[in-house]
DNA sequence: GCCCAGGGCTATG
DNA sequence: CATAGCCATGGG
């Protein structure tokens, strides 16, 4: 079967996969296996030709978010050197636009988890009640449907924890259509509503509309944002988060959760060396910014 | 043993 | 409104 590919402009499905936006993925000889509910296909980049198959072109464009003008939300929130350092390491970093419910599963198992951890919980979940595909002899599992786990004994022993029983909640209102509801809602509607749904607060609320919804004006703080907006913009000082996210609404703009994306890998990616740089070449920008947080003005 | 990881919930000041 | 304790678990 013929690889089909799409030329793309500011892309780099590296950096877009592997940010932490998204947890189904493998990496098998430099080729991209993705793995987002129904949908598995393979994708590589090589310079601007993105090749892709098993999906339709269409569907990858969208789901690549590469019918968006990244230098122009750039443009919108580059505003210093620390997060233009962020931009540059990171060029073609886009936002994916995912499954609400692959999503909405994703963000309830991150709560106090990381990573890899929360990779092998889909996985696990995906194996133990989801349906096997497979594409040029490498199979996978597809999220299991709303309805289609409903076993919180199950997924404790499989090590999901105290997340568990949300994800049981989770299955009904979403049976119910509580993600279908969401669509076109103005975004504070769509967080309070997205927040009845057990283990969602904030946070969670904030990637799921930003990772699925495409809700913009979000910041989801986790533990690497906090550090990091604490340290840049708060001077090292302990801020509730929602002081965070009033900041870097008002400080980045329309597109702040772009801004969110690139700040937080960077930061867990060189955060020993934004320690190191801090108070010697990048320390033109922070009296402005500190003066006009003080004042209230941002 | 401790602390941390893409937190949230509940009870209490 | 802010904070404390709790929830589960694997890795450093």
């Amino acid at each position: 079967m013929a690889m089909r590919y799409i030329l793309t402009e500011e892309f780099n499905l590296k950096h877009t996969l592997e940010c932490g936006q998204f947890f189904r993925w493998k990496n098998i000889n430099d080729v991209y296996y993705v793995h987002n509910r129904d949908a598995f296909f393979n994708v590589y980049q090589e310079g601007a030709k993105l090749f892709y198959e098993g999906a339709d072109g269409n569907f990858i464009k969208r789901f690549f978010s590469l019918d968006e003008n990244l230098p122009h939300i750039i443009n919108t929130f580059n505003k210093d050197k620390y997060i233009s350092e962020a931009v540059r390491l990171y060029r073609g970093l886009r936002i994916i636009r995912q499954d609400p419910w692959e999503c909405t599963v994703s963000f309830i198992l991150s709560a106090a988890s990381n990573i890899p951890r929360i990779t092998k919980n889909l996985e696990d979940i995906s194996r133990l009640f989801g349906k096997k595909v497979s594409l040029n002899g490498v199979s996978s599992y597809s999220i299991p449907a709303p309805g289609a786990i409903r076993d919180e004994k199950r997924m404790r022993e499989n090590k999901l924890g105290f997340r568990s029983k949300f994800i049981v909640a989770a299955e009904e209102m979403a049976l119910d259509g509580i993600l279908d509801r969401i669509k076109g809602m103005p975004y504070r509607e769509a967080e309070e509503l997205i927040m009845t749904i057990p283990g969602i607060a904030e946070k969670v609320a904030d990637c799921i509309l930003l990772f699925s919804y495409g809700y913009m004006e979000t910041f989801p703080v986790d533990t690497w944002i906090r550090k990091i907006m604490t340290e840049l913009y708060f001077d090292g000082k302990k801020v509730p988060d929602k002081k965070i996210r009033e900041f870097a609404t008002k400080y980045f703009g329309r597109y702040v959760g772009y801004a969110q994306e690139y700040l937080y890998i960077y930061t867990r990616n060189h955060w020993d060396r934004i320690r190191e740089l801090r108070g010697r070449q990048f320390n033109s920008v922070e009296p402005a910014v500190f003066s006009n947080v003080a004042a209230g003005r941002l």
